[in-house]
DNA sequence: GTCCTCTGTGTAAACGATTACATATTTCGT
DNA sequence: ACGAAATATGTAATCGTTTACACAGAGGAC
């Protein structure tokens, strides 16, 4: 492997030359400068990043701890990071951790010395673990509030993503519906718990314990979730599922029940998934911009990293938008999907 | 942040015997042993790994470069990965890279001396300029062949999969089958189209261009080859696409254009994703086993390393299987998924 | 002409780990 | 009881960078 010094020998200066040549620190005259390029560049010489962050302390790496996420969810929100990463010069170390305190520890232990600072996404509401982390790094928790002040957090709108669609399904006229809830102790799953009730709430519905079931965003879930409802003696009139996945098991559901939707069942789901408007029928959803989530996340960490870990923190939240599609309603919904407005972000004072 | 020699300095040693003890080289006696693991444990030492790697010249950090996915191809496959490299004590360098030759070699270049081996996934089928990099680090080449034979590479059995849904389909009666291929240029669409008129020739089919329509693995892509095909004055009577999303866009074509489906068109695709079972009606696949790919790749680059890139390069295949559900027949479609039976993999003599 | 500043370059000390070698102590075979 | 072998530990070189400091020469300002 060539190392600086045989950059330096082949150009016969001192390796201090070279390293302010490639760093673009202290002066150096065109012609040497012209020179070492050269050189370096014939060579193929990378610098040994090793070496480099033993004596700077940086790593230009950061790390990102995900649950267990499937599909759309995953590849967007990785795809934003390592957009937002890769244009400032980062690199990213990503690992799977299993979303208890203790998964997440081992995992940031492991990762404490190769990275700069890591986004971690503990959507376990059991968070309090991840307060004490002894991090000297900063942290950007992704899809859960910490309770103390001492890490940024971004979050998703779910609360107000999930009022406006249970206010959609009440404004069809609406009284019986159902929700399919997420992942027990989720954050995302309660926020949008929270949203639904808030709804029902504020149209003087009177909440019905047997229309909000178990689930756990999977396909499978929803789908038994959806044939237990149909089971129901007094059935709901729609189903608004915690994410497009449940929702597309419900759909499944009633189709082999003989169900119609939107007419005897509406149904809605979450995230807005790429598929959800090939579904038959199209189905409504609240948007979610997966991929911005991953860039502001790395952007928050950015600037954590840049003033050291000092800063004020925040408390970010990515907007959600309503897509009515036919699942929901025949007359209101779009055909052709909209390219969607730009996305507000709204930050909370803390 | 502590070091060594901050344990050292608290257990009245020298930093040598602190790294035996926590490296498990050299002879310690069991009451030192203890001591400074128990020191090292108090204050959350953990070993700068820029150091470490500086003298051991090794990282323990596995790259992996992946051109544009989308959904469970991506989530799958670094899952995949990531759990058989943690199993190793292994880390991933995840880097979206475009696919072009350029593409790829930046990033390499980028991860050069931060990894100990790259897994690179280069549809792309002017792989050539993957031939020529400069790597002394192993490489596995994923969904896609070297030419030479300097390189392990790792492929799914796309042949033969396309060829056996094809077969499928003709076994049904049909013999306008018309196929919606995958993004030019891309490996796994190549293969998957030489399969599809390997079935056809075998079974004595004349090929028909303008049923060989283009494609680029979205929904979009095959909900709008869908309607060129039902365009056609003499249709086909079944579409196979050449994976799931176009499958499903081609669905969604189809029921908006009040085709019967399977009755009047059989629609197939290929990966079998998790939604596909969901579908109206449940969509027939090639089931890929994508999270073993990921995971042999990471296997065969492990390999690659422990032996310092001086080992009996591979290429390997992972078999596919057909998964028939009711898109493509009524009557010999399963209902309940199966359990998928153990995959086997296939080696090629180089 | 002297002093100061600036430019361009080199020397050498870090950074935090591993490990070959040296040394001191104990064990053990004969 | 003596030397060899085994055990436990320390010393110091090493990995490839960056960077503080030193220094030499050039160009002005006075």
């Amino acid at each position: 492997m060539v190392t600086i010094k045989d950059v330096a020998r082949e150009a016969k200066v001192s390796v201090a030359t070279v390293s302010r040549v490639l760093n673009g620190s202290g002066p150096v005259s065109d012609e040497t400068r012209r020179l070492i390029r050269e050189i370096a560049g014939r060579m193929r010489y990378v610098p040994h990043s090793g070496a480099r962050s033993l004596i700077t302390s940086r790593t230009e790496t950061l790390g990102v701890l995900l649950p267990d996420l499937y599909g759309e969810f995953f590849s967007e929100i990785i795809r934003g990071m390592d957009d937002t990463a890769q244009k400032n010069g980062f690199h990213l170390l990503i690992s799977r951790a299993y979303a208890d305190r203790n998964g997440i520890e081992t995992a940031m232990r492991a990762m404490r010395g190769r990275v700069d600072g890591v986004v971690a996404m503990s959507p376990d509401l059991d968070e309090e673990s991840l307060l004490n982390l002894p991090s000297t790094i900063p942290v950007v928790l992704l899809c859960s509030v910490p309770r103390g002040n001492e890490i940024d957090s971004l979050t998703i709108q779910n609360c107000r993503g999930a009022k406006e669609m249970a206010a959609h399904l009440i404004s069809l006229g609406h009284r019986r519906i159902a929700i399919i809830k997420g992942s027990a102790r989720n954050y995302d799953a309660a926020e949008r718990l929270r949203g639904y009730r808030l709804a029902l709430r504020e149209a003087g519905i009177e909440a019905d314990a047997s229309l909000e079931r178990e689930g756990d965003f999977t396909e499978a879930a929803g789908y038994a979730a959806a044939i237990k409802l149909l089971a129901l003696r007094n059935r709901p009139t729609a189903i608004f599922a915690a994410n497009d996945s449940m929702a597309i098991g419900a759909l499944s559901a009633l189709r082999e029940s003989g169900v119609e939707i939107p007419e005897e069942m509406a149904v809605a789901g979450f995230d807005d998934i790429p598929l959800a408007r090939y579904m038959d029928p199209p189905l409504s959803s609240v948007h979610v911009p997966i991929r911005e989530l991953g860039a502001r996340a790395v952007e928050l960490l950015l600037h954590g990293i840049t003033h050291k870990n000092d800063h004020a923190r925040r408390r970010e939240r990515v907007s959600t938008k309503l897509v009515i599609r036919r699942s929901t309603s025949c007359d209101r919904a779009e055909r052709p999907p909209p390219s969607f407005p730009a996305l507000k972000r709204e930050t909370i004072p803390v």
